[in-house]
DNA sequence: CCCGAATGAGACATCAGTGTCTCATTCGGG
DNA sequence: CCCGAATGAGACACTGATGTCTCATTCGGG
């Protein structure tokens, strides 16, 4: 048979943003498979939890990767950047609350993310394109918070699937005031 | 002796925020008083979490009618809400998120509230202040998410706390991106 | 100072979730 | 088709948290 381990986790993932608290029953119930066959795949709760952390990691990487953060101007990379990540929006919403309403310690994988961002944010400041009153430590948090409240906004129906990308991307990049020039 | 009922639930909201899963002893030490005295007070973790819902409620409203959203440009009302949020910036992104993670009947109490911000980014447009290609529902959803991320990063000292309002308003009303003007 | 009210400490039963185990059944490659 | 591997169902013990209770102690107003 054979299970797919990362077709459960997707489960687990859509299970776990809708109510972090989910016990593995449910989670098995969600995944479509018993509790058995759960526990026989992860040694346990937090085993699955710190599995689902490094497929978000993966997968978070993946994206950066794929947006070329090096190239072109800075917005664009940043418009890139949140396009690629659209996929992964709900899981990185959950791991991104997730580990700033749970203690135990965050896995290093993020730093290493955290880092590209940063230099992304760093490199716009340096080329004039990005204002340097809002430093690049700021942009990164705000970046992954209003990914999280997109899909949140998009779980509950407040926001269209769709215009999800460019929500996020307008309001970090541009802003809600209204310029001359568009 | 008298419990200060308010005192307690701000020791609650200052742990939870840290970690949303602390129990009910974990909650009475925080608040230096026993298990017992808490139980007295707060039929049980429902009621404390409901009761912990209520004052964030309250101190939003209040945060919301000394901004005098109605008054003025709608940009620096914004400001000011931002401003008049920023005590309650931590114990509002737990309950965002919370109401975001955790499964439960959302208070009533929230709709109220949404509904000001949102006339609030309505008027804005209306007035030609605020574009119109981001969605009054999305800008609130934003403003509740640099909130929470605020909180947090200053909670982490990711960034400095008097630096909190400023980031999160000009993010939120400039965005990222450099102008000619400024 | 005194007495009632409030608190702290701890015992206790209960419950939900976890992790482990067994055994029957099902699947699928060879 | 057959056999080993994987799964499902359920029993079981264990743990941590909850909610209730009692009793001694402490507080503070009158």
């Amino acid at each position: 048979m054979s299970l797919d381990r990362e077709r459960v986790l997707r489960a687990a993932a859509a299970l776990l943003t809708r109510k972090a608290t989910a016990s593995m029953d449910e989670i098995a119930k969600a995944a479509g498979i018993s509790r058995a066959t759960l526990h026989r795949h992860f040694a346990g709760r937090d085993a699955l939890v710190r599995a689902l952390e490094q497929l978000g990691i993966e997968q978070f990487e993946r994206a950066l990767d794929e947006a070329r953060l090096d190239e072109g101007d800075a917005a664009q990379a940043v418009r890139r950047l949140i396009e690629r990540t659209e996929p992964v929006a709900g899981i990185l919403g959950f791991l991104y609350s997730e580990n700033q309403l749970f203690e135990g310690e965050i896995n290093e994988g993020w730093n290493r993310l955290d880092a590209r961002v940063h230099a992304l944010f760093v490199r716009g400041q340096e080329e004039g394109a990005f204002r340097i009153d809002l430093s690049p430590a700021w942009l990164t948090d705000a970046l992954y918070g209003l990914i999280a409240s997109g899909a949140w906004a998009v779980h509950d129906g407040r926001v269209a699937a769709k215009d999800l990308t460019r929500m996020v991307a307008e309001l970090l990049l541009g802003g809600a005031q209204r310029r001359m020039d568009r």
